[in-house]
RNA sequence: GUCCCCAUCGUCUAGUCGGCCUAGGACAUCGCCCUUUCACGGCGGUAACGAGGGUUCGAAUCCCUCUGGGGACGCCA
């Protein structure tokens, strides 16, 4: 039996990291048809917030990843906590500490604070000066008495970094409760883990280190450990640990979202870092992926996700959504692309609070299905459609005098062309055929090479060099806007 | 500072017990082809075993040292 959860704390968006932890225990229980459970890590009230739960809830929507039904709060089980803690205390494993908490000092780390176990005295006080102290109203913080009198070390075996010891002389006497009497995250988190009876802990390689402290929380509550595999880490190209901080936007995952990446490319894209089905298949279906995930694929270095001032996302991960758009059918692609184009098109530029329509909503979702697969093979985001389908939807084009010259042609050469055009267009038949048979048989009138020929028009329909195929994008826009735009170019040469 | 982890092309990675690795794939990049533009697609190129010692007939693969990178060390999670 497979118990796994994913324990996200909300104290900021639901980041790429988070996600990956997500998708990799999900992945894990629905190939070994385990139950995944999600457990919100609130037990720091001072840096909850709702807009923060919100958003994991809102990220893992949209990765259409689903969990058992089961969800629970860490602030709602204080009690189980609380109880876990005597427990530990009353075996003789815990000692309360009534050392004053230490000043926020900047760099406690590493300034000369080196090897901090213990504060001096504490762990001798005897239990009846404990409970006078403790009854008497001083503050404490209850610590775990790590044993390094009667063992060497900690040890356990990890799924993905193999076996794992640490001498019990580094291992410093962890708070369990704090003064205020909540727990820290290690004594909840493990009191959950018991209680929830979690068979796997998959989650950061951060977290490698907490594992001897967990280990210990475990025996000393008498459960039988659950089995740990550590992830390596994601970091930024420069080479730290990805954090929401220092990165800023791009780690979250709505942010992927909102510049138009697939949720299973996303998805896709996260698994191949750090994890590898080892054939060397890079795109997967959902169903692949779950069916080859294994945590022997997983990796022990940490995989440097790449993202600069100029390109946000990956190149590999924009790829693989290219990929993913290119083999969507139509009508699921325009499905996608709707809400896209509305945005970009449907309003009147910085027309305020209340947004006027520009274009209407029955013109935009009537179009996008003509335009989809016209553009699936130039876009690489959703949000491209922006700036690769302008044309179809807006009133008017801007184009250039000199974009109308053909090759090797000049602008008296564009005016014939355009002339020719408008006769020619005028008594087509607008369709990929039709048009392809006018078209070609005036270039032949003309003299002129296809090209020649076309690009002009091109210009003058689309507003610039780079489009779609021509006659498929003059039978979308349709005889009358064609024509028009035709003659409106005319009269910039 | 102490402890832990890691180390193959720019990036993500393959490399089961050491020989089949003159190190494979993908992205990116460069070139060519296809072509009405842009894309897509096809073909090809550049590009890596961090360093030094061992072990061995033979090491990217095993051991040691160094170096480099990351992480943890909180009454945060």
């Amino acid at each position: 039996m497979h118990r796994v959860r994913f324990a996200p704390s909300p104290t900021g968006y639901l980041h790429i990291g988070s996600a990956r932890t997500f998708i990799f225990n999900w992945l894990y229980a629905r190939h070994n048809g385990g139950t995944m459970i999600l457990r919100i890590d609130d037990t720091d009230v001072e840096r909850n917030t709702q807009a923060s739960l919100d958003s994991i809830f809102e990220g893992l929507k949209w990765l259409e990843l689903d969990w058992d039904g089961e969800v629970y709060r860490q602030s709602e089980r204080g009690e189980l906590h609380a109880a876990s803690a005597r427990q530990i205390f009353e075996a003789g494993h815990a000692y309360r500490d009534f050392t004053p908490a230490r000043v926020e000092s900047e760099d406690a780390a590493d300034s000369g604070h080196g090897g901090w176990l213990f504060n001096p005295g504490m762990r001798e006080l005897s239990r009846e000066e404990s409970d006078r102290r403790a009854s008497a109203g001083e503050p404490f913080v209850l610590r775990f008495l790590v044993p390094r009198e009667t063992r060497e070390s900690v040890a356990f075996t990890d799924l993905v970094y193999g076996p794992q010891t640490k001498a019990t002389a580094d291992i410093e006497d962890f708070a369990l409760l704090r003064s205020s009497g909540m727990p820290t995250y290690h004594m909840a988190s493990c009191a959950d883990d018991a209680d929830l009876k979690i068979t796997q802990i998959i989650r950061g390689q951060d977290h490698l280190t907490n594992t001897f402290k967990h280990q210990l929380i475990f025996e000393a509550l008498g459960v039988e450990p659950p089995q740990f595999a550590h992830l390596p880490l994601l970091i930024a190209p420069d080479g730290a640990k990805l954090s929401k901080r220092k990165h800023g936007p791009v780690v979250s995952v709505t942010t992927y979202r909102d510049a138009g990446f697939l949720p299973h490319a996303f998805v896709n894209f996260v698994c191949l870092l750090g994890w590898s089905p080892k054939d060397d298949r890079e795109r997967m279906t959902r169903r692949e992926l779950l069916d080859i995930f294994s945590l022997e694929g997983v990796n022990r270095s940490n995989a440097t996700i790449n993202f600069s001032e100029t390109e946000p996302f990956d190149p590999k991960a924009v790829w693989l959504n290219a990929e993913t758009i290119r083999n969507l059918p139509v009508d699921e692609l325009s499905a996608e692309l709707l809400p896209f184009a509305d945005a970009s098109f449907g309003w009147i530029p910085g027309s305020g609070p209340e947004p006027q329509r520009l274009v209407p909503e029955d013109k935009i979702r009537r179009l996008v299905p003509l335009v989809a697969p016209l553009i699936r093979e130039r876009i690489k985001l959703l949000g491209d459609i922006r700036d690769a389908a302008d044309f179809f939807f807006l009133p008017t084009v801007h184009p250039d005098p000199l974009e109308l010259i053909p090759q090797k042609g000049d602008a008296a050469m564009a005016a014939l062309v355009l002339q020719e055009a408008e006769v020619a267009l005028a008594e087509a038949t607008f369709t990929h055929d039709g048009l392809d048979a006018a078209l070609r048989a005036s270039a032949e009138k003309l003299k002129i090479k296809a090209g020649q020929m076309f690009q002009p028009i091109r210009v003058a329909v689309c507003g610039r060099k780079n489009a779609p195929p021509l006659f498929e994008t003059l039978e979308v826009l349709g005889k009358d806007i064609c024509l028009e735009r035709i003659a409106a170019a005319r009269k910039l040469l």
